[in-house]
DNA sequence: AAGTGGTCTAGACCACCAT
DNA sequence: TGGTGGTCTAGACCACTTA
């Protein structure tokens, strides 16, 4: 009723988004198509896509066309990953496999993931170096549901980024993630990985990744050596 | 030269909020007024006031007019204090004042301030309060040239945020902050502050608090208790 | 040169608020 | 009832990309 046409037509772009009818960094029709097609002004076309552009849904480029967004793309990688080094420039980490393994969620896993307590995950072991050093250990759990086919060596002979391999392979789009950090004490699989000692303080980083349709499809808890490098959060900026 | 029209208008609408002629909580002119003084179309001051509202320097109150934000609303309250409990809730604090100094700029202080070292600071310590528990240790450094006649009871009798207090005596808008989050154990002020035990871990959070034109105006070094609060970041939403 | 997004305008009508 | 912001339209022109 009192909805505005141009929430009708996010929402009709968001459906062939996440049906897959426009893919990962395919154009999509120029705004005046896409104002032939809804049958509404260019006007409300734009405004409609200026909000997906700000959700980093789409991509415009000026001459060439409005794209859907992909994590191919460099603001992309440092999107989701926040953490700098003392003069406050974003790093990016290379990834080492460290366990692979399906299990059944767990009460706290089943809880964040929306799935049915023991329902089938993935879960999997990521060590991060940052600049040679280890400095982060992930514990990723997946619903294997949303996976089908899932490998180990996927991971290991990933290119790119892991949200990356989630669109390419199994059309799993990540495009929004909460946080919520807190300080732990090292334990033991941490004083191992990352070389600190028993009990030092460690940054705890538990992310819930979502997908269109605020789906849940990835729990991550991170554990990070944050003596060299913190985790950056603005607060008031439009974006990065 | 290839400057858009509307990026003016946003320049010239900041000076007036930077200069104070428009005042927090006033009402500015309406879009059609704007528009005439302004000698641009109606279009064009709604674009502008779009991105002065997205960060935060203006609120739209259809009916009623536009107006300039304040540390008072509610949605700003919450806005540069981002601890959750275990169910997600957005908790606010009770601050209590421990300490209030002058004294003169370390090189750190300097650095982030951009003062020349040795300039005149006042630094404040607060301990926050949630759910009657103490939980965060906060250290304030202030230039004191910005904030002239600031007194040891404008913080013991304040009303409403640290940042209102800010706004309401001298001017000093915040609106921008960015924040590093690291893990550290425990000190001896933490240890009796907060009633944890020494190198338990803690949560650091430094802020550096901004206001028009990136000039900054406060660092905040605080120390969280975590057990019980985690701190809330969320990557990839237009906001809270 | 043709096609795309980016800016700017002018005007109509609606929803909401104060009075 | 009059004024405010919110939505929608139609059209002009500019800037950039590709061929």
């Amino acid at each position: 009723m009192h909805n505005p046409l141009y929430r009708n037509v996010i929402a009709r772009i968001t459906e062939k988004l996440e049906s897959g009818e426009w893919r990962a960094n395919q154009v999509i029709p120029s705004e005046w198509r896409l104002a032939e097609q809804f049958r509404v002004s260019i006007g409300t076309i734009r405004r409609a896509v200026d909000e997906l552009v700000a959700g980093r849904l789409l991509v415009r480029h000026q001459g060439r066309g409005t794209f859907v967004a992909a994590h191919t793309e460099d603001h992309y990688r440092y999107h989701f990953f926040r953490l700098v080094d003392a003069a406050g420039t974003r790093l990016y980490p290379a990834v080492q496999l460290q366990g692979f393994r399906r299990a059944r969620a767990d009460a706290a896993e089943a809880a964040r993931l929306q799935l049915k307590r023991g329902a089938p995950v993935v879960r999997i072991v990521n060590l991060l170096r940052l600049e040679g050093a280890p400095a982060v250990l992930d514990r990723i759990t997946l619903p294997a549901a949303l996976f089908p086919g899932l490998t180990r060596a996927m991971f290991e002979r990933r290119s790119g980024t892991i949200y990356h391999l989630y669109q390419e392979r199994f059309g799993v789009s990540v495009i929004r993630a909460v946080e919520r950090l807190r300080a732990t004490a090292a334990g033991r699989a941490e004083t191992r990985a990352l070389g600190v000692s028993p009990g030092s303080p460690l940054l705890e980083i538990e992310r819930l990744a979502y997908t269109y349709r605020n789906r849940p499809v990835e729990l991550r808890v991170s554990r990070a050596h944050t003596a060299r490098y913190s985790y950056l959060s603005e607060i008031g900026k439009s974006d990065t």
